[in-house]
DNA sequence: CCGTCAAGATTTCTGCATAATTAATGCGCC
DNA sequence: GGCGCATTAATTATGCAGAAATCTTGACGG
């Protein structure tokens, strides 16, 4: 994945702290002390210093003189951040993570369908092909067709050609893998790949509607599978009315 | 803002190494040389690397033993992230980038609306009654309307209480920001004011295609009048035929 | 062609010095 | 006597310098 993070004893230190502050270990308004994880992590004062630096970047700490460090709270977090998501699926699965996951991507692959369709050139109709033929491919373990269809969906972003909607593969890989926790179980899931395919056809015909379509229709089906799996309904895709907090409190 | 990384000697570095990078002053493989930075800026070892520590976080660059530190592709960076959101509108307004900027705008904030419409709180509506105040107050500078905008467009998407689609106002901040900039002319843009009470009147009556269809014509205004500032064509808010690349290269 | 070795740069560690900020303290004032 | 304010002091992060350790890479030799 992304070498930068992980390679080294700096990034694992960074995963343990960082983990840890996901997982409620640490909660907001908590200090740490970077003595203590020094001693318990048996590394030096310098590496604890830039681990709680990139935390620091990341929004999840903050240090002052004198006040020490400690957890901001959750609102201040970089939730968008590549290895926040990870760690965020490091713990208890969380229904209300999921849906929120499931909701942001029914809202932004449609769309990026729609622009796909409109801007996808030949290398990226390529690109989908490929993932496509992973991800039916009867001899590839589930591994290989996790990474498949993530390179699918990936290469329908990337075919948006808008820098910052490529990036929201963020996002969208998260989803992936989280549903993926969830079955678990290897299904083939086999019903997926005519479902890709109509989003493929969609794109490669420029025709944003019928992609857009296809999409939903990939991400209901994908969002029931879900809902079987996990007993209760765990996310829909388009928004249900989740009852909102009572009125009260109005500051 | 962002006070856990603009604090201190640290995050000036920081914030100076990573607008290089994004300005093209430093351009992607090309090697860095911390000595050369801690001469340069005058800082110990310590400051270059924690600072590059955190740079590299947000996939900026990559440091190897052996091979140095060097600047990584920017399909690797982590534009999603606030701080390179930022640097990115310190160098020459790309055009690009605010069409990109835009384009996500016109995703992400209808369909906030459209949740928001269902979910809002009377907490929420509060917020966003007290940012159009803002907004339309007569008395107030420039920069003080731009918060009030601002204030706006955030309490609006959390109003849609989905934990990552309030994450995604880095894109908001960033686009309204932008706008500021091409504009910056202190415009009052007086005619703001009834299309945002548009936005708030269709979520506080839990009418989502209404909202929707406000945000929609709100961020079309924007777009266009950011044309009219800008000369020509600078963003507009639903898909152009964004002439895609030659199909050629197919791998 | 593969394994071993050596060079080179990052990475990590140690200890110390500095700066900054908060909290307590003491003083004067109401 | 209580209260507000400036000063002081303590605590903590922050910055610095040098050396040892570790790992990758490239070359050399079998």
């Amino acid at each position: 994945m992304a070498a930068y993070s992980g390679r080294g004893l700096h990034g694992h230190i960074v995963e343990t702290i960082g983990g840890r502050i996901l997982d409620g270990t640490y909660s907001p308004g908590q200090t740490v002390y970077p003595e203590e994880l020094e001693r318990e992590l048996e590394v030096s004062k310098t590496v604890v210093r830039e681990a709680l630096r990139v935390l620091a970047s990341k929004g999840l700490v903050d240090s002052r003189p004198k006040r020490g460090t400690f957890v901001r709270p959750r609102s201040e977090w970089s939730l968008l951040d590549a290895s926040l998501l990870r760690w965020q699926r490091r713990g208890t699965p969380d229904r209300r993570f999921l849906a929120d996951l499931a909701e942001v991507r029914a809202i932004i692959e449609p769309a990026g369908a729609r622009l796909a369709a409109v801007r996808r050139t030949e290398a990226d109709l390529a690109a989908m092909r490929e993932a496509l033929a992973g991800l039916a491919d009867p001899d590839a373990d589930a591994a290989a067709v996790i990474e498949a269809d993530l390179r699918f969906h990936r290469a329908l972003l990337a075919a948006a050609h808008n820098e910052l909607m490529g990036r929201l593969e963020v996002v969208v890989e998260a989803g992936l893998r989280e549903r993926d926790r969830i079955v678990h179980a290897g299904e083939r899931w086999p019903d997926a790949v005519p479902a890709h395919r109509a989003v493929l056809d969609g794109v490669a015909a420029g025709d944003p509607a019928a992609a857009a379509a296809a999409v939903d229709s990939l991400l209901e089906q994908a969002s029931s599978d879900l809902a079987h799996a996990a007993g209760s309904e765990a996310g829909a895709a388009v928004a249900p009315p989740r009852p909102a907090e009572p009125p009260a409190a109005a500051d």
